[in-house]
DNA sequence: ACAAAAGTGTTTGGAGTACACCCATGA
DNA sequence: TCATGGGTGTACTCCAAACACTTTTGT
């Protein structure tokens, strides 16, 4: 912390979006602030202002390398925030200075979204015990530091457009073995729609990338899926 | 200038856009800098860092605002550059210092698109004398200030895909009579195709918000076409 | 009359949508 | 044997693409 030098004007904030099998969550650290003799809990993204010698994307990548531990993330530039206000609430500023040991005026952040598989965080790192992953349809649920309810508002609006354009990109939220009724609702998930189960089996069967690994899910009660993989090759 | 407080940390870049019925073209400065004895020419993008207290997008629009005088300009956030060396060059670095009055450091760039329509802007105000619309067909063969070859590419990529979305967007680049031809070429010059002429009628046919004037051409050596309008509340 | 661009219809293939029943498995 | 979700085919509609000739106007 003392031997590089900070940059106290640029962030970088990470909306990092996982899949549960059921709903799309997003990473959120739980944020405890001690007001006179209260705590004061509330949550925020993954973020940090950057290094001065730092390219913004490095940034990204440092902060989820140091969350998760995982390498290759899916990364994705998505949109900068720059509202003057944005860093005036008076315990947004003093949480900042504290865990900086800067003074900190003006604050514009870059957001990135990334895309992990969910169960690859099971072993996050002591000092990050107070991750969570929160349901995006619950956001307005709870507190959020700075403007970060915008931010992940935004770049859930991204990552949806972007799905639409490169459906591929869905395979970053899925385990590496899935079934097309995983896929579909993922896909539904992210859409807001419901898809036909036999349109959708239709249209899987045609992407060259999803291939089918001969194998059966075991143990549910129900007639087994077939299991199939993600071919980054065949895109 | 000596009013308004600078924050020479960040600044926003504007890839303005215009058509001139044949090609697309981007707004550049020259700039005119005195070395030794000789002058370095080269051009660059319309930006400025940005005031303390302003807002990002209100920053792209007061750059618009200087340049053109226009109003109610098609803006667009796009991307943010951030890598550390691209504020090294020293001949820019200079320059900097002399136009701002600053120490300059790292400057982290956000990247706005505007469209503008390319006959209002006629009457430049004189200290702007410098501007030129350059055919971005021919980027190659000019000199650019900063990172603003790569600025302008990933503009263009932003300003491709976003029309493929929103067609719509098309006609801010068009004068406000316009025909089918004029559109098919604005169309297939941004898309990078050929349209066949009979398909490209019939799609435009069937957009609603593009109403016919039951006018037609003047003065041209041939078959006068039907001009048409955009009608926004239509879209 | 000629050069130049405007305008016009039909056919075909592929993609998306709607829709209902039997199958395999564990409890 | 029952409850649960898995897996399958056909018909219809809409959109994109391919393709060639006649019309209007100024010179």
């Amino acid at each position: 912390m003392s031997e590089v030098k900070f940059n106290p004007h640029v962030s970088v904030d990470c909306v990092v979006f996982g899949f549960d099998g059921k709903n799309l969550k997003v990473l959120l650290l739980e944020r405890h602030i001690k007001e006179q003799n209260e705590f004061y809990n509330d949550k925020k993204l993954p973020g940090s202002i950057i290094f001065e010698t730092e390219d913004l994307e490095s940034a990204a990548y440092r902060i989820l390398n140091e969350l998760t531990g995982l390498k290759n993330i899916y990364l994705s530039q998505f949109q900068s925030f720059g509202d003057p206000k944005r860093t005036k609430n008076p315990r947004d500023i003093v949480w900042l200075e504290n865990t900086t040991n800067l003074k900190i005026g003006r604050i514009v952040t870059v957001g990135y979204v990334a895309l992990i598989k969910i169960n690859s965080l099971l072993q996050l790192k002591n000092e990050y015990a107070d991750v969570v992953w929160f349901d995006v349809n619950k956001l307005g649920k709870t507190r959020l530091a700075f403007d970060h309810v915008q931010i992940i508002q935004k770049g859930l609006a991204y990552i949806r457009r972007k799905s639409d354009l490169e459906p591929e990109l869905l395979f970053e939220l899925l385990p590496r073995k899935f079934t097309i009724s995983q896929l579909r609702i993922l896909h539904d998930t992210i859409h807001q729609k419901q898809s036909d189960v036999r349109n959708f089996q239709k249209k899987v069967k045609k992407m060259p990338y999803v291939v089918a690994l001969g194998e059966k899910e075991k143990n549910v009660p129900h007639r087994a899926a077939n299991l199939y993989k993600f071919d980054r090759k065949k895109v």
